[in-house]
DNA sequence: CGCACCTACTCAATAAATTGACTAGAGGTG
DNA sequence: CACCTCTAGTCAATTTATTGAGTAGGTGCG
């Protein structure tokens, strides 16, 4: 019962339907928690049926009619008796690529180096995103102005530590693909030395 | 069907029981992927079911006996099979403290400081271990020499993700708390007033 | 004009992950 | 000596998460 969590705070930043949240729904959220389309939609329903949050249907002309949900005051509730309890153990990280990596040395590595490759583009990508939208957040004010001004800094403090994370990314990968360029150079090498004998 | 790769990952290092994985096994897996006990005992039958693992039974004096998996060929070539497959999409982040964060403004903003404190502490004793595993890893030479010489890399910089990942927390965890608390500050501050009239 | 893709979902099935309880001997503490 | 923790697991039950297929109209592209 962790991801309705995360679904009441993407709720705090208005009502949004299924869809809206699966995919990514601002991306600030989806920042730090992602979830499959149908884990959202069977969330939603039930967390409606507990009262937590409520939905609007929203007829569309020439599209599916969409439900928009939001929190009730029992769904604002249990954020605060949420933020109240008591942090759980760390994150879950599970991290494919850093997998890979860590068996670059018997596998192929310029496989490896492709799949930093990826997730160095994927980095960039996302962060320019982030940069946007921290312009949208901040509207021209400093940091400062915002964080004294705004309604909310839970968003833009979420926001900033996606950005290190993919700057953390992009950095940690360079350094990574110099390594492993270095390493595929001896293996060469030494595969040339080994067919001249 | 992922664990079993970062399970394969780590018995590259050599071999190990199930409590040996479950533990942490030298923190080097353990830093991107983490699995409850449970989880680690059935997926390790079942890759040695498939021969992927072969098992060793250990006597112990004055303690249960342990089996001590490791990789088999097969379970190499799996290896290989799985670091040239094309990668999969970015990783599953969950993080329970940036939901909180996300939350912040409309529940405990103290309790919310609180939690990213002991994220801090958390990373920050995480990082002390990683340096002494740094230190142990390099044995006193520099990056280069150990890049140049040594039989794996892998472990190396995955090593060098984690620590990366853990300095970001500590430094985004300055940044939140001063926002944060300059916030409760002015909470108060408006408290005050709004009692004065 | 046909095909792929976008919105906005639902349903069903399977796989993976978490939780709780239990065994059992060893070692240490009050 | 009762209680707690550590090693090294097992078993069962439940909850969560992922995958795949299906619906149905609309949009854009060559």
């Amino acid at each position: 019962m962790a991801l309705r969590n995360a679904v009441m705070a993407a709720l705090l930043e208005g009502e949004a339907s299924g869809y809206d949240l699966a995919k990514g729904f601002d991306a600030s959220v989806a920042n730090f928690w992602m979830a499959a389309p149908q884990q959202l939609y069977r969330e939603l329903e039930r967390m409606e049926s507990e009262g937590l949050i409520s939905a609007r249907v929203v007829e569309q002309e020439r599209r599916p009619n969409k439900r928009l949900f939001s929190l009730t005051e029992a769904g604002m509730e249990a954020v605060r008796a949420y933020v109240a309890e008591p942090p759980g153990k760390p994150t879950t990280i599970r991290d494919e690529l850093l997998v890979k990596v860590q068996c670059a040395d018997v596998g192929d590595i310029e496989a490896v180096r492709a799949a930093i490759t990826e997730r160095m583009e994927w980095a960039a990508a996302k962060l320019a995103r982030y940069e946007r939208l921290k312009e949208r957040l901040l509207k021209g004010r400093t940091e400062d102005e915002h964080c004294a001004r705004a309604e909310r800094v839970g968003p833009y403090l979420t926001l900033l530590r996606g950005m290190a994370f993919e700057k953390e990314n992009i950095q940690w990968g360079e350094t990574a693909l110099r390594i492993l360029e270095r390493r595929a150079q001896a293996t060469r090498d030494g595969e040339r030395a080994a067919s001249r004998t």
